[in-house]
DNA sequence: TTGAAAATGGACATTGACATCCTGTTTTGC
DNA sequence: GCAAAACAGGATGTCAATGTCCATTTTCAA
């Protein structure tokens, strides 16, 4: 339900917010998030241009993130990539459901408006910070302490 | 995010439990639904292949549901064309994450499982008898009446 | 100044979703 | 039995999502 691209979007995106605001080129980030390269090039491009990215060439270049991890939703990604397409008006075009949905379409909307909310309430500052869970990205939780040591050499 | 195959589906499954248990062909649930007749009857076969409609061939033939549509989920017709898929296990393949997701999945998976108890929960026969909301697939609220009086002609 | 690092952008391949068409098969009514 | 109604299934076409490749531009440092 959720496509490839978005997907990939939100693991370069975590992967960002793990390192900032230090700088990671698209092949560090490739590596980590097992994102082909040169597809994962195109998805921050489109990044780039959404304003949730941005990136600097050359040597020491690389991409970071515009916002801060902790004020940065993953529904803003969601939606620089692939935007949640909300139902407003009759997919079949009656003019009678102009305003008032039919409940078939009332229940698809209200899936999609549970799952806006659901992003629009998570900060890529939290997928770092989660106390149960692992790690996104990292295949040890050990590795967390590793890289916050790493960081800023 | 919803297929454009998944929408047919729920339309065509819509108008047969409108029509129950009078069997509609192709033609009218075609021009009634707005999705091309070619195609859905591709979708159909799907939806017959996974025991939701059963389908009659030759003169007064047509389709119908399989189950009674106050039975009948939204989730099972979803789940006939295009399953939804959980996320039970990293999409990285890293291993420490195998039985415990990260975040990141961990709120993807939560999003889906949303959708998921949403439409396990509203059936085919809801969508018929929501009192505030238009009626499915018809222009105009009257033709409910209309179409009641002439079904078992 | 020159070379290496790094992103950018355009062109191209591949795949699956969506859609159409045609032929065959089953069923009914005459 | 025959013709018409109706679904079944295979072949094909189209397009966007996904994925790859390469030449170009930018940046830094030696």
């Amino acid at each position: 339900m959720f496509s490839q691209t978005v997907e990939y979007a939100l693991r370069a995106v975590v992967f960002l917010a793990d390192h900032a605001p230090t700088a990671c080129t698209t092949d560090q980030i490739s590596t980590a998030t097992q994102v082909p390269k040169p597809y994962l090039s195109k998805v921050l491009q489109n990044l780039g241009r959404n304003n949730i990215v941005r990136s600097q060439r050359g040597i020491g270049g690389g991409v970071t993130l515009v916002k801060m991890p902790n004020e940065l939703t993953i529904l803003e990604v969601v939606n620089a990539v692939e935007p949640i397409e909300r139902i407003h008006t009759c997919p079949l075009g009656l003019k009678s459901h102009g305003t008032q949905l039919c409940p078939l379409h009332q229940r698809m909307d209200e899936a999609l408006e549970m799952v806006e909310k659901s992003f629009k309430q998570t900060t890529v500052a939290e997928m770092l910070s989660e106390p149960g869970g692992s790690h996104p990205l990292c295949e040890n939780p050990k590795a967390v302490a590793y890289k916050q040591v790493k960081k800023r050499q």
